[in-house]
DNA sequence: TATGAATGAGAGTTCATTCAT
DNA sequence: CATGAATGAACTCTCATTCAT
């Protein structure tokens, strides 16, 4: 009997550079899905399989298992706003506006892929430690600290008060475009199903009142 | 002959009418620890009945069902966070004030039972569609709808701005007290193990940040 | 410590000689009730326990675990077959009289008692082998023996055919009665609620079909 | 190129599109086998798969639940009893031979697999409603209307007495054959090990019973 | 007698993971 | 690459039985 492979020249399998294999992208298209409605541990293998239309065990030949199949996605997922966010820090604008568009950024991805989003900030810390101790937790961090270098170098220019703690005001402002968005998907915030005005407004909500604060005037 | 007493002839110390058997409480403080450290999908009957120091089966003597379990400590808890809220609503001080106590309050909390603030904070919908349908929405809600109604007040006084919307201030509000407590358990604010005055500090932060906004110089 | 009672005169909790007590018979009444309604294995001591309304363990009071009590049960229903069946075989009549009597008496039974007939036919042979071995098997062929009896009484006198055997016929005889009880109890004979005159005349078609036999001739 | 097989030259034996997959019939087989040694309730799913020889989730994976399997079971086994009656009623024989035959196949099925006879004769009615409610009523009343059938037809060619009710008397006899093989189950008819010629015996003994009736002379 | 809280073994069901084809 | 049958550990829930009061 043949076995596997008489050399292993590796004919193909191998990620070949770059290109990424057709089915290897339908998996984790649907991971995202089904992983953003059912949860992380609500999530089964099964499922993913089904909405990506592949076989069970297909997910095996490009996942080592389940854990390293939802942290791709949560890479994936942070890559993208992390690249997002990165592109908005070194692109023009004064600190504040750039503050202003991440705000804007979120919210605005939540309107045209809102499973990405409650993936990305719902499912946070909602992990296992495995996850969480892996890369998900460090991209976590990297978006924290990418908002708090916006603050700090708004601080430098005297935009933002130079009393807050840059991590902290990161958190808080992330948090706050967090919970808005918790509000959005349990439809506290907006209605069963806000129309994308009514999101717009939203957005302008939130930056006024995490860049002016709440006081109507300064102690 | 001397009858017992007063009202109550209970011979023996039955579970004393009205009164919550001891054990279910302990089942239930159990529950708040497991599902915390565990999250919901990961905290297991058996975790809860041992750390109880219980019997499998008297989970399913004094609950219905694993659901019914979490819903309790939902609401619980919902309800322990709702009445300091209430109380510091219907409290002396103006708006502000009350916000920044508000703050201080959760984090403070914190500090003391962690657990039961990882609960109420990190599990909102995280749970099933079955729990948030029922009491635990509803109280997140109502969470959101009473620090609103400060909010609302605080405009009214003229201590917050009018063009704030109370319902998506309410909401980046204690997402951003969200936030910061995700940080500090993720160990991304405060450090590994964050010393009490470590945490003071970020709760002057949060203050400062929310009530005050980032901006330096308003527009 | 004052004792329980200062006059508890007995009012009567006692089993007065030979007398059983209330409960306990309360208790065997309504297992009947559940064993017919759920059958052996889906009848719950529970069950019983709120059908006699009693408290849980005073089943275990009573009776020493679940197949003691379902054994009084089988043996006090058998008990009052046999007696019947043993009044039916020492009184007037031809043998192919009283067989006529039996097969009347247990459809007339059920007419009054359905859940005792269920219990008496349709769980025989289903009890686990510890209940097969106790006294439930020996009732039962007590019962066909009976029957057999006066089938052999009947060779005696002429009245029944020699050529049959008295055990194997008792088994037929009791087996037309039991499947023509089933299928009552599932509605297929007699309809969905069987009038009283439906079921006297499926008594007489009964009697007549084993007696008189299928062939319209002899051969 | 060789095609696939002239016949049967399966590369892999694998399932064969449209037929049975060889486990599933091991594990319905197995599922027989239990289910008649310690009836509906006695019967685990553990055991099922021990005696089929698999793992315990393949029975999942065919089978839905426990009551589907068994359900699958009981339908299985009444078909195949169907069929044979279907089979004696379309075929050859006055009426009164038809029905000497069903008391015959039954008992002789018995003899070569008596398990299967006891779960279609003993678990009738035994069974949870669910069950009851299934195919398997409809499949039992479909066996009771077949004999009725033939003992109509009986009653147009004058072999049968006019005055009986088919459906009774069809009752009357599959109740005759039931409580027979009960008695043989049992051990009181027959011995604890019937020899073939016993068994043999007791057919004729049932027929000459059932068809001749048991009186000597007709009323 | 009588109660019902407490116990824990056992059974059904799910699902991540493996493997032969 | 791709498939899906096969495996079995893990978990929820049930219920007979015990026991302190």
């Amino acid at each position: 009997m043949p076995h596997r492979n008489s050399r292993r020249t590796n004919p193909r399998p191998r990620p070949e550079e770059g290109s990424e294999p057709e089915k290897r992208r339908a998996i984790l298209h649907a991971a995202v899905r089904v992983f953003a409605a059912k949860g992380y541990h609500g999530c089964r293998i099964a499922d993913v399989a089904r909405q990506a239309g592949v076989a069970y065990g297909l997910v095996y030949h490009y996942f080592q298992n389940k854990d390293e199949l939802l942290e791709s996605v949560f890479a994936e997922q942070w890559t993208i706003l992390l690249n997002a966010l990165e592109a908005i820090r070194s692109g023009p604008g004064t600190s504040l506006e750039q503050l202003a568009s991440v705000c804007r950024f979120v919210l605005d991805v939540f309107r045209t892929a809102p499973d990405a989003v409650r993936v990305l900030i719902l499912e946070v810390a909602r992990a296992p430690d495995s996850l969480r101790a892996g890369s998900t937790r460090q991209t976590f961090e990297a978006a924290v600290r990418l908002v708090s270098e916006m603050v700090r170098r708004g601080q430098e220019t005297g935009e933002i008060r130079h009393e807050l703690d840059p991590m902290v005001t990161a958190a808080c402002l992330l948090g706050a475009i967090e919970l808005t968005l918790t509000g959005l998907v349990l439809g506290i915030l907006g209605g069963p199903s806000p129309s994308e005005q009514e999101i717009e407004r939203l957005e302008g909500q939130v930056v006024a009142t995490v860049l002016g604060g709440l006081a109507s005037t300064r102690r």
